[in-house]
DNA sequence: CGCCCATTTGACAGCTTTCAAATCGCGTGG
DNA sequence: CCACGCGATTTGAAAGCTGTCAAATGGGCG
């Protein structure tokens, strides 16, 4: 058995198939992409404001953030990115950047030529479905995010982003963790949830003291998910997951945690 | 001259028109698609939650707007959709709808069969590229009512709602009005700006206090466009409008208006 | 060991909601 | 033509959630 290389590509083409069939030749295609590879340092830029450019950025490892900011320097962050997704793909024509991404941890890239991506979907009915299907699950998320900004208060909005984030983060590493990287600094949710630093300050620890959520430092436990799901009022029908990925830890209703300092 | 009534699908060629660089092969397609037409009153679903159809709707006049309810039962206007626009367009293959779509006012619309668009836009480039575009202005669209939610205040949202709705049903109109019909409830601005009615009420008093907006009834003047813009924070980029169309009434920095009994 | 950023805490102000009730607008039926 | 009825708009007072401002604490990295 040849030990190989995790291909760079590799979290998109996982991505793609979870989203539509693909053929073996589908996803050579995809892992075949000419790529530019890149790695962005916690807070850095990916994609400025106002660029536009003739390539698309996927996110290999890490996490990052989409942010628009108001007139009166409020800032917002309108979307978060995981391993697989696409940065910047407005379609057949580059568009210029409605907003600016940058990385919440240091994040693994690879650019891939717009025009690549286009000629590969023009020759594949399973990768243009699996893109079509790709933007239309992000514009569901923000729908469920604008619902979230307006009609829920803190402690049900911070709740809600956990469930998200934690589930997005287990389909898109295949599987459910027992335990959950969350490198979000709480000014970010906040950034996330139309909410002040301090106040999610004060909703995070609400949520802890009703042992919703635990865990020290940069590991979220999740001590019993659907008591969290409920305070969160989260129904994963939005985010369009396969029937097969559960929308919930396989089994565990309770004890979906690892034990951590606390 | 023959005299020809206007084709069902001409709001949605305008718009493909303004997205992309069509032949006119592509608009005569367009307009030749096969259609199921109807009418829908005020308030009536045109699509429901969960609804998985093989045809999207094409609003041929009037508006309408999407919402999503909380476990509440709050109330989330997520978009407003105008003449041209697609409802129901989710790529290549049905999707489960994530929110129910209903008029603001009488609505009339065209069903068309998916695997038509689908097929249509396999043969056409300029199709392809003008759908991609239509979905991507809709997903930043979706990102400015995050920012809106989440970074403004109550004057600001209902202002900058004001803007938005103005300047796209002046596109779709194809070209700006002196007067601007305006049949959204306070409430369902509410629900999309996530206040309540109440507020929205004073809200709008203050604005027409200071001068913003002016008009009764259904008729909404703006007195100076420049002077609304400026307090909603409204930056028609996200928009994405191709550069000849203005976004903002043509010269006219004041006076765009059109007296009318106040 | 020291610096910097993230988290935490407290008091207070402010925007928005809530709850009722009154008024208005307008299409309908008598 | 006028009365009626219903939804939309208005108004008022009071409560509540969230923001603001400042300062202390804590944790990680060089």
């Amino acid at each position: 058995m040849l030990m190989s290389t995790v291909p760079s590509l590799a979290a998109l083409s996982q991505k793609l198939t979870r989203l539509a069939v693909l053929s073996d030749e589908d996803r050579r295609a995809v892992l075949d992409l000419p790529v530019t590879l890149m790695t962005s340092r916690p807070g850095r830029c990916i994609v400025r404001e106002g660029d536009k450019t003739d390539h698309v950025t996927v996110v290999r490892s890490g996490l990052a953030y989409s942010c628009k900011v108001a007139g009166d320097g409020g800032r917002m962050i309108v979307a978060f990115h995981m391993p697989g997704d696409i940065i910047g793909f407005h379609g057949v024509k580059p568009m210029v950047a409605d907003c600016t991404v940058q990385g919440v941890s240091t994040c693994e890239l690879a650019q891939v030529s717009r025009q690549d991506l286009v000629d590969l979907a023009a020759t594949s009915p399973g990768i243009t479905e699996a893109l079509w299907r790709d933007r239309e699950i992000e514009a569901s998320i923000l729908r469920e995010w604008a619902l979230n900004l307006g009609r829920r208060n803190a402690r049900t909005r911070v709740a809600h982003l956990i469930c998200e984030l934690m589930v997005r983060q287990s389909v898109a590493s295949m599987g459910y963790q027992s335990s959950f990287e969350f490198l979000v600094t709480q000014e970010q949710i906040g950034d996330a949830l139309g909410l002040t630093a301090v106040h999610v300050n004060r909703t995070v620890q609400q949520l802890r003291r009703d042992g919703l959520i635990a865990g020290a430092g940069r590991v979220l436990v999740i001590p019993d998910w659907s008591s969290l799901a409920a305070a969160a009022d989260f129904q994963p029908a939005y985010l369009h997951l396969p029937l097969d990925v559960p929308a919930a830890p396989a089994g565990a209703r309770k004890s979906h945690h690892v034990s951590l300092a606390a």
